[in-house]
RNA sequence: GGAGAGAUGGCCGAGAGGCUGAAGGCACCGGUUUGCUAAACCGGCAUACGUGGAAACGCGUAUCGAGGGUUCGAAUCCCUCUCUCUCCGCCA
């Protein structure tokens, strides 16, 4: 969320940032309407709170009359009177709070200078690492995973749906060994705190990090609590600390996170529907820092990079692209995607998005920290990544270390974890 | 699920319609004193919004779990909800 003040002082800075995302079609309109509100709202508050501040200076008087035994009633119907307009004017102005509000939260964040404007198609590797294996003789990972007995396509849909897998024998202790390796190089090399949180959680979470109000129809959702299944873990994470004031001497803050996420996929029909490439239900080692404004450019460096050693280790050829600001997410002011090649299917799979969100997320989630003791309390700013999400990274061992044979070797990182130094 | 108790500033804790943005204590910050440390003493110490100001800061409004109500006036009375604790039941 922006504050209030850009859409009062800066609001060609807003449009230009709406503009460079393509979006400012869209949301110009949006943008006026919200600067006509803020008008509206600072008159109204003019007007309600002189009323307020008469009626308690009224209500004073009416104290002293009555101790000094003398007549109020005129007073007290002053201000009775003032009360009415107060009523009309509160709700007059909940009205327009919460429609600039909605339009507040309906606004996306605004890019770094790095970004490159417009669209997908703007994206930009900026380095790649290791060498993408040559395509041919090489099985995707779905056959891979039914011919070793490690993925169970068909009872995963029975007993879920399309989309929900099974993984067994040494599919399943993959998934377990690659929780434990990402967890352990995150805490032991990296220097983050393990934390296991929550993963279903309520409204106020999810509007904190921005699912919601736009992403609702994306989640499951529980109807009779009103909570929703987390899509990353992200989200119980970066709340941890909503509505909380740090010291600055807790930051830069680090914390990591296995999870469970949920995503419906609602409007992806058709797209990548084999295999692990999009599932309902998967699991992710999440990386979450928070920092002060003015490090948050390099803390975005250091965390893509913790991200990326994750990669290395399992020796998987990836690339980092920094996504175009029409690309970039909702909350993102910089993104870098990480994007491992898989042979079976040709194509580069996104395994990690690292952002840095600035203040957007911070100012929704109200997560504050004190600069200097005794200072006025600033917003952090908020960054996450994957490190890395499973299915795609399982993919991309099953191709990319594939063997003629059909075998495919564990990278040698993940062989204290995983007890075995081959798959089939 | 049933019965009861509770929610006040960073923390503890008073307050029971007006004199309370909120006593007192702790913590923290600044100062005085002091071989050092400690102690003692003095002072400071919430957030948001609006408004004036270059700024320091001033003024106004709101905030005692959340939302609504009663009243000229609510931390205080009433209603609803949320959360915490205790006991009972159920349960991995």
């Amino acid at each position: 969320m922006h504050d209030l003040r850009m859409v009062r002082d800066q609001i060609d800075a807003l449009r230009e940032g709406m503009r460079r995302r393509g979006a400012l079609k869209k949301l110009g309109p949006l943008i006026d309407r919200a600067a006509e509100l803020d008008r509206n709202r600072r008159l109204t508050i003019q007007a309600v709170e002189e009323r307020k501040a008469e009626r308690n200076a009224a209500s004073q008087s009416v104290a002293r009359l009555k101790r000094a035994g003398e007549n109020a009633d005129d007073v007290q119907k002053r201000s009775r009177e003032l009360g009415e307009e107060i009523s009309r004017l509160d709700s007059e102005l909940a009205e327009t709070e919460i429609s600039l509000n909605g339009i507040l939260l309906e606004l996306p964040n605004i890019n770094l200078d790095v970004v490159p404007e417009g669209g997908e198609e703007n994206n930009a590797i900026v380095r790649t690492w290791g060498e993408p294996r040559e395509a041919r003789a090489v099985k995707p990972h779905w056959e891979i995973g039914e011919a070793l007995g490690l993925i169970d396509f068909q009872r995963g849909a029975k007993i879920s749906g399309s989309g929900f897998i099974v993984f067994r024998s040494e599919g399943a202790r993959l998934v377990r060994a690659l929780m434990s390796f990402m967890l352990d190089l995150h805490t032991r090399q990296h220097g983050y705190e393990e934390v296991w949180v929550p993963i279903a959680v309520n409204r106020a979470s999810m509007t904190g990090t921005s699912q919601l109000p736009k992403f609702e129809d994306d989640m499951y959702r529980l109807a009779e609590e009103d909570m929703f299944l987390i899509p990353t873990a992200e989200v119980p994470v970066t709340n941890l600390y909503r509505d909380e004031i740090l010291n600055a001497s807790d930051l830069p803050k680090a914390l990591t996170a296995y999870s469970p996420c949920f995503r419906r996929e609602a409007g992806a029909a058709g797209k990548d529907t084999r295999g692990l490439l999009r599932v309902h239900q998967f699991d992710k080692v999440e990386l979450v820092r928070y920092a002060i404004p003015e490090t948050s450019n390099d803390e975005l460096e250091l965390l893509t990079g913790h991200a990326e050693k994750v990669l290395q280790l399992l020796e998987l050829p990836y690339r980092v692209v920094r996504l175009a600001a029409g690309d970039t997410g909702f909350a993102s002011a910089h993104t870098y995607d990480l994007e491992v090649f898989a042979p079976g299917v040709g194509a580069w799979l996104e395994v990690s998005s690292c952002s840095n969100f600035t203040d957007f997320q911070a100012r929704r989630a109200g997560i504050k920290y004190r600069p200097v003791e005794g200072g006025k309390p600033r917003f952090v700013h908020t960054l996450n990544g994957s490190g890395l999400a499973f299915p795609r990274i399982i993919a991309a061992i099953f191709e990319h270390h594939q063997q003629p044979d059909g075998s495919v070797v564990i990278p040698a990182a993940l062989r204290p974890y995983f007890g075995a130094e081959r798959l089939g």
